[in-house]
DNA sequence: ATACAACCTAAACCCAACTTCAGGTCAAGT
DNA sequence: ACTTGACCTGAAGTTGGGTTTAGGTTGTAT
């Protein structure tokens, strides 16, 4: 059992949005103990995937459902496995569009270093 | 030469958007007849460059400056030079998280797949 | 018992990047 | 003359993802 102030060391995160994502309901089942929250394991891994799906281009509250419905069991587990399918082919695409804007980067630096001779 | 209206066909941005970057001076020398924006192989140009570093990161302010330094000429080779090699080292980076999140939702894919069994 | 750090809340604020709104201009067709 | 469509403006509004503020509680060390 971890507090907010061990966790937002651990993940390189401000504690207000440790507790912004709490808030936001991100973290469904997570204990306290008068009042004060308690970070186990769950929400260690519940944190590297928020990581995750936020840099894959998932908004706040698709991650909230997706919480959610680990939080449900398996009945939900299409639903999951969906969302990761999806997440996979936003995330080729962006590796492709990321390539082509390294080209055309590429290619600039070597026409910006011609021109400066 | 182009209308805006033409343009946001061109590229697929609303012309709000058009016109939003215009005045935050993105099109330096952009002319006008009688009020009306005359896009040219200019901005057009510059519309490239500008999808490119949005999507490494750049922020409007900063795509501005480096605008200026073009229309200002040879004596800011260096500063676009460096410019560009720091969004490369940026697209770099970019491509690592990519490349470890990718890795990451492979594995959850995998997972889900498995527990469902 | 008192000081102190580390926790808590609700609500307000912030920022970038747009988008929408209200009202106006202008050129072409009927 | 007048309607229509495509353009224009400044200002206000929106969205997402936080951060800050103000005031309050808790737990441990002295």
């Amino acid at each position: 059992m971890y507090t907010i102030g061990q966790i937002s060391a651990m993940f390189n995160l401000p504690i207000s949005t440790l507790r912004y994502y709490d808030k936001e309901g991100l973290f469904p089942g997570m204990k306290r103990t008068s009042g004060i929250r308690q970070f186990s394991d769950i929400e260690i891994e519940a944190l590297h995937v928020i990581e995750c799906l936020k840099k894959s281009g998932l908004e706040i509250k698709d991650i909230r459902q997706f919480m959610f419905w680990c939080a449900e069991g398996p009945a939900t587990y299409e639903n999951r496995k969906k969302l990761f399918e999806n997440r996979k082919v936003a995330l080729e695409a962006q590796m492709r569009e990321l390539e082509k804007n390294m080209a055309m980067i590429k290619f600039k630096l070597k026409s910006e270093a011609e021109s400066n001779q």
